[in-house]
This record gives C-alpha cells, structure tokens and sequence, in this order.
DNA sequence: ACTAAATAATTTAACATTAAAGTATTATTC
DNA sequence: GAATAATACTTTAATGTTAAATTATTTAGT
C-alpha cells in the first residue's frame, strides 16, 4: 500500500489517503458485484430499479437526480430494464414526462436482490466498528462535500457526483 | 443525505456509511477529472501515464496489475495513448511481452499534469485535518482489506479490486 | 396566437470496462 | 523433439458512461 511518489510530507499524506479511499470504494463494489450478476443486474441497473422500490415511480430525469448520472445514460439503462420486462415507461399528461414503473417482475426481483445486498454489506462493514462506521461516514461526508447534496438511493453503487464531468468527444 | 431504506439501527448505519463513502469517492474523482480531460486524458489513460512516469517502464500485464485492470482494457487504453505519441511499444526479448515506455510528449504531458492534478488533491483533502486523514485511510485501509494488496499508483483513479467482477455477456 | 425559451427524452460518437474466446510465443514434460 | 501447458496480448460482444446535438412538448412573453 501507500504511494511511492517523493514529495512533502502532505503530499505523501494526502495521496496515501486518496488511494485508500479509492481503494476502499472500488474493492467494496467490486466485492458487491457478483451477487447483482448472478440476478443479471449491473450495478446501475440495480441502482434503478432499488430506487424505484423505495421511493417509487419516477419520471427518467428525477431518476437521473437520484443516481446521479447523465439522461443519455438513464435512456440506455431503461431501456435494458424495459427490454428484459422489469420496469414499464408510461407517458404521463405531460407528454414530455415518462413515468417509469417496476413491473411486477422487477419488483419481485429487486426485492428478492436488495436484502442479500444489504446481507453482504453488512458482513463488509462489519470489519468496522458502529463508531468506526459513523467515522467514516463522516469523513467521508466532509470529502464529498461541495455536491449539490441529493439524497443518495439506499445501497446503490453510483458514480460521479455532477453529471457533467469525464465525458469523452 | 442518508438513507430512506426502513431497516434495523445497523442496518440504517451501514447504508449511510457505505452511500457515503461511494458519494465521496465519486465526488473527488469528478472533481478531479475537468483537469484531465482539459489535457485530453481519461482517468485510465493519466492513471497509465503516472505508473509509467513514477514506476518507469512496464510491460502491459504488469500495469494491468498496478491499474487493477483487464488485459483487454489496457490494451485499449494503450492503444489509444500510443496513437496520440504518448507512449511507445516494445517487444521485449521474450516476445509475448511488450515493454510500455513514455515518449518525449508523453513524458512532459504527465509531467505538466501531475502536479495540477496533486495540487488539486491537496486542496480538496485539507478539508480534512492530518489526523483526520490519517483516521480516513486507516478505515479505508480496512474496508478495502481482502485484496491482494498490490501497490497503487500515485494518484490515480482507479476501479474495480479484482479484474474479475462486474463484466458483461 | 406566435415566437422563444425551457424541459424531457433520445440519439450519436467516443472511450471505458468486463468476460470470454482467440492468437502468438515460451516453457515444461514425456 | 513433439505434445502440452502456461503466459501475454488482442479481439469481440455487451453494457456503461459522458457531452453534445436533436426531437418533442410545454410554458412564457409579447
């Protein structure tokens, strides 16, 4: 572990803690993973589809909000969703607006889903302590500061914070 | 912030840890990413061109390693860097292995990035004491455990623990 | 009412990412 | 020394991701 670039003290401090924290992310979703595969999910899929659960229908862009990701991207993901069955889009009055619902499918997946992914959660988290815990999120929370501070879904693995940044073209 | 999801205290408290341990990494990786794409880079491509920089040549499978990435995707992103000059490839001896080297513009693209880029870190991580730093990445440490413990790069962005998990088809 | 602005969704092009299959090369084993 | 295994890289197919451009619809201003 640790970094191997020579400079100050902070700046080996600083990038000692970035790689961790990246680390960390990136092992736990990655250890997260194979359970969504095994029921054929991505991760923004499930993402999609445990918002639905909990906070119910949504039109595509609130969606977006949620997950924090691109429209072009929640038009892709919905569209997997819609092909497979598991969410139906419904025009709404105003017909710019696509209610998107969990089908009765996709609702007994999600909910079938989402408890083992809690279950596997709460055996990664466990390594910490309840005060541990509330630590890091709070560090954590101080770090991803400067965002617009929506409410994140309940154990999605979502990326980027602004839709807006590391696009291509 | 926090999570809507009705569970047990633990439960509750583990959502909220780990949705913000995901929003801060997401957070500080977009927010550091308009410095790269401003010099036409991708996370990958600057994670490849750091290692290479910091760690000198490497062959293709060996910064797969250090990247914690695919074979098929540092082919890719080696492939897209070698078309804009920025490294070279090299047969090595043994003539399965390709021996990565920086070239000229390369060298002094990510020597001119580097620092913006850490300079960039520094600033967002003093929102965070040098304890706090310090307690950040001894969780994370612990969280992210499990893997195999390969050295990081310096600064880079990366993804995924284990190049196995979160694949297609 | 008509135009202009705003909003929602889609499409497009480019790159990233994975797993799996394929190719080339080297090492091992009999 | 020829068959086999191992290793390194590439290719392929699918999905994800973004920004930017486009289309459809509604709202606001005149």
């Amino acid at each position: 572990m640790g970094t191997r670039y020579r400079g100050t003290r902070e700046e080996v401090n600083v990038l000692d803690a970035f790689i961790k924290l990246m680390r960390a992310s990136d092992s736990l979703t990655s250890r997260l993973s194979p359970l969504l595969s095994s029921a054929g999910l991505t991760l923004g899929q499930f993402g999609a589809l445990e918002v639905l659960l909990h906070l119910g229908p949504l039109c595509q862009s609130e969606l977006g909000r949620k997950l924090l990701r691109t429209g072009g991207n929640i038009t892709m993901v919905v569209d997997n969703l819609e092909r497979r069955g598991l969410v139906r889009r419904e025009r709404g009055e105003d017909r710019r607006f696509i209610t998107l619902h969990l089908t009765k499918e996709g609702r007994q997946l999600i909910q079938k889903i989402f408890p083992k992914h809690l279950d596997a959660l709460l055996r990664e988290m466990r390594i910490l302590t309840e005060a541990e815990q509330k630590e890091l999120g709070r560090l954590c929370k101080k770090l991803g500061k400067g965002s617009e501070g929506e409410i994140q879904a309940e154990g999605g693995c979502k990326k980027e914070i602004t839709p807006s940044k590391g696009g291509r073209k």
